[in-house]
DNA sequence: TAATGGGTGCACT
DNA sequence: AAGTGCACCCATT
């Protein structure tokens, strides 16, 4: 079980190949790696960020958790905000519930020896059910130690909000777990949003897990009605430290393999943030949970929704989701087979996607199994002053100059619409309530940025251009790492095509899903003014005020 | 500045002299204190909970804090919420703000060396300016490892709350910060509540803490406008141990000398529980905390409502309270006298109450320095069931039966009116939204004991002999001191007495506060109703199934 | 059962 | 990797 290396193909082959070369260290430190190199640059980087790169223009802090748990429930990554602000969201893995006789021993999590994050239905053949491995010899890792963290900051000079997962490496297994309250909730959440082809997804994600399938890799589409950004990243963590409780650091590095693997298609969600699913406080018995099991299976065999998940109008929709910039190789593997492998590794291996060289890709980055020092002992040395401060954007067809295209924040055009800064329009107030009183609304900040209208179109005059162009390329993944140190200014241009094609895109691609809902690229006045606002530079003088004023105004707590 | 015993005699003295032969051990190993015992008591049982008694009959968790803080403010502790619930609520210190290099010595919080509880000016000239102590120096006390709890239950059985000191030690030096953003709201909330006296008297603290005069002691007026138990205890610690990060436990005793001493008057806040205040962060400048206290003191010469603090009528009104069972030796000393003294050990003697024996009393408080072992460690040991067992209740006219007076939980009146989980009459609904959905509101549960009026009457029949009785006496305090076994029922006459004196009288002294208001006692509906509620035997069945469902209906979370 | 005790999500500061 | 105030939880008895 442990030391798993059975990884399904979600780094295409042509980049594994060269993924030594392309990594690339610039003259201040700083790494600049394409998104196929993620898996070497995290084993050797660990002090690195991997950036999460476009994001939908979330108009509430309350939008991001969504979003990120679309990404990280199919790895097995249940995520809970840690410490949350107007200006940051930090998340980490829910703490693991304490088995019945909580006292585990301190230095070892009772090492399930594995924390194999892949294949969570080989070591636990009971499928998904938390009660099975609990009671008492679960890896309850006393103390919530697990070092990783996603975070989420909002950019007041871009005006943009940005992920960052600081810390890929889990002292846990990574199991996704179908009875969690939280994944209700959020399902509920994804009900009520009319999100409703994640909730397909999530359903055939809840059917692998509960049938004891494999669930390597997850595809969860974009449904956001404003935005449509495409957001996917490949982690492959070889090496996962057992939790420490920060006292006695004896055991170096286990070596237990532990691969990570994230694709999803993101989006922010359209609207209504604010109201939460009823919590419902549900008793934990594991017959309670068997009864669970048997139900939703017998749905999932009825239900029309969760019929049709192989068949081949699911499959059109990913095909047409990836001319539109979806990265191929980062979409569920399984929705290209109607049958189901029975041992992980074989399932592995039958679902890839039927592109050239992706099995090639996956062997290489089955040997990316290397030793992670600790990242925590580094943590503490980062100057977080710069965490506004611009940073990279990587994409494939530019990653020969991947080590030169950090910094350029000040033209990049992705949609970032200031979660509530922006917008200033009087006849959208509604949102206003959400936020401390005293804190400008984002229709305020938004009516400020419209004195520079026509900047939009001075810096991103090539929108619409590219678009096929990088979508028929490689399937750009759209995730950048580099560290903290990163302030150079190139390749601007690139970058701004390429965004622009995300945000021109998106609502194309939204409006084959809801044509009632249809909204062309940029037409909304909102939107467009959102774009405006995105595109032009920070360096206006009035900007730079305003960020200021919101900046106080944000630890002012109103 | 160490073993500082400049103690203001807040026990009186005729308890002292006797205070071994009360402390008696029942057979089944619980122990029965009077409250003036307290200071020893509490520096041999450390494993013995204070119980504050009588509380008011809070109609909402909310309005816990409030009263508490009215008494542990004047202490020098600022209390936060730890944990709450719907049916209790923990308090702990809150944690000391890290100063600007946060690494102080481990072992020993660089030991101010003193922990003097009761003379603050004494140890730091700069006069409760929090900034003056912090910067390097200051006992920071990385992590608020404070072992100090109080903790507030709901008895379900007994419909009310019980409010008991669990942890009477600190790791820090106590000292009030009327600076302090949590003091700014508390006090606020007082204007708010209308609780003018209360605004007053810490005022005056205000002006003492800024102006170096010592605040031993502290008188913290009940002007609640539904109930008006008068509560009071006072707590002499001799030895508090240094914090210790719980690791290595190296100095079993520093035999510092610790002296708390806890008096007040306390009262549930009228009504208006939900609304706090709105925050107000401020800059913490030392030059703008100078300019704070220069306003303050000069606003204090200048305002007629702090003019008249030492007054005669001031001193009117606390020998009122006397009178009406307020126990005289927890009122503050200084509003005896009109002029303040310049050395703690002066005003500690010049502030003496014109009581007889008062001087004797103090000195003998002075002797109870006493080492108290680690109570975190005995406390892991320590049986909760019976903590809501009858518990003893001491005056100082039967200190020679203290013995026996525990029990009688069953009769004893002191006003406990549920919070949320009485309600069931659906006419008054307007205080149900403080509380969550499906809950019932306290207005209803008093409606529903109304079946039962006459209860208050049988129960305490001679509830207006003896109110002067007692408070001419030698004012009994209030307070019981008692541990986890007691199980005896003796003296219920006795207690019913006392606890119906103070529900009695406090109206009359409320009214003479603001006679617009004025309220004979127990001669609102209201009032009447919550007596009958208290007095009535909790052993009714229908009770019991009202429990029961209330119960479920706790963690319904609805 | 009713009560005790603690974990931890997460936003305020 | 802000620390912590506070409350929604859960486990145990
Ligand atoms: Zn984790
Ligand atoms: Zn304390």
């Amino acid at each position: 079980m442990d030391s798993i290396s059975t990884s399904s193909g979600l780094v295409p082959d042509s980049m594994t190949e060269s993924a030594e070369s392309h990594s690339r260290q610039t003259n201040d430190g700083s790494l600049a790696i394409q998104a196929n190199e993620l898996p070497k640059a995290l084993a050797e980087d660990q002090n690195k960020f991997i950036h999460l790169d476009p994001v939908p223009d979330f108009r509430d802090k309350a939008e991001i958790k969504p979003w990120l748990q679309k990404i990280f429930y199919p790895q097995g990554i249940e995520i809970v905000i840690e410490r949350s602000d107007n200006i940051k969201v930090i998340f980490k893995c829910k703490a693991a519930k304490r088995g019945k006789n909580t006292k585990p021993r301190r230095n070892e999590v009772t090492t399930t020896s594995s924390m194999s994050a892949s294949s969570s239905s080989v070591t636990s053949p009971n499928t998904g059910l938390s009660s099975a491995a609990g009671k008492k010899k679960r890896s309850v890792s006393r103390f919530n130690t697990c070092p990783f963290r996603i975070r989420a900051t909002f950019s007041l000079k871009r005006r943009k909000w940005n992920i960052v997962v600081v810390n890929n490496s889990h002292s846990h297994e990574l199991k996704f777990d179908p009875d969690s309250d939280e994944y209700r909730k959020f399902k509920e959440k994804l009900r009520e949003d009319n999100d409703w082809d994640a909730v397909k997804q999530f359903d055939e994600l809840e059917y692998k897990s509960r049938s004891n399938l494999p669930i390597e890799s997850s595809l969860i589409p974009c449904e956001c009605g404003l935005t449509s950004e495409i957001e996917s990243f490949s982690i492959v963590l070889p090496s996962t430290k057992p939790a420490q409780n920060n006292n006695s650091t004896d055991s170096p590095s286990t070596n237990i393999t532990n691969r990570n693997s994230v694709s999803s298609i993101g989006s922010g969600i359209g609207s209504n943030s604010s109201g939460m699913a009823p919590v419902i406080s549900k008793p934990r018995s594991k017959k309670w949970q068997q009864q669970q099991q048997q139900r939703h299976r017998e749905k999932l065999m009825r239900n029309p929704s969760t019929e049709h998940l192989f068949t081949q109008s699911q499959l059109q929709l990913q095909l047409q989701q990836l001319q539109q910039g979806c990265p191929v190789e980062f979409l569920d593997p399984s929705i290209f087979t109607d049958s189901f492998a029975s041992s992980p590794a074989s399932s592995t291996m039958a679902t890839q996607p039927p592109q050239q060289q992706q099995q090639q890709q996956q062997q290489q980055q089955q040997q990316h199994s290397l030793q992670l020092t600790d990242p925590l002992t580094e943590f503490n040395e980062i100057d977080f002053t710069d965490i506004f401060k611009p940073h990279s954007i990587h994409l494939q067809d530019v990653h020969s100059n991947t080590q030169q295209d950090h910094g350029s924040d000040l033209l990049q055009p992705s949609q970032s619409s200031p979660p509530q800064f922006l917008d200033t329009n009087h006849e959208t107030a509604s949102r206003r309530d959400e936020f401390p009183p005293l804190l400008f609304s984002p229709l305020d900040a938004a009516a400020n940025e419209l004195m520079t209208p026509t900047d939009d179109m001075s810096v991103s005059p090539s929108h619409t251009s590219n678009s096929q162009n990088n979508s028929s390329q490689r399937w750009p993944t759209g995730i950048s790492i580099h560290d903290q140190h990163q302030h150079q200014h190139q390749h601007q241009p690139i970058l701004r095509q390429y965004f622009n094609d995300d945000e021109i895109l998106a609502p194309a691609r939204l409006a084959s899903l809801w044509p009632q809902q249809q909204e062309t690229s940029s037409s909304s006045p909102l939107r467009r003014v959102v774009n405006a606002v995105d595109s032009q530079s920070p360096c206006n003088e009035n900007d730079y005020a305003v960020d200021d004023l919101l900046w106080k105004m944000n630890f002012e707590n109103a």
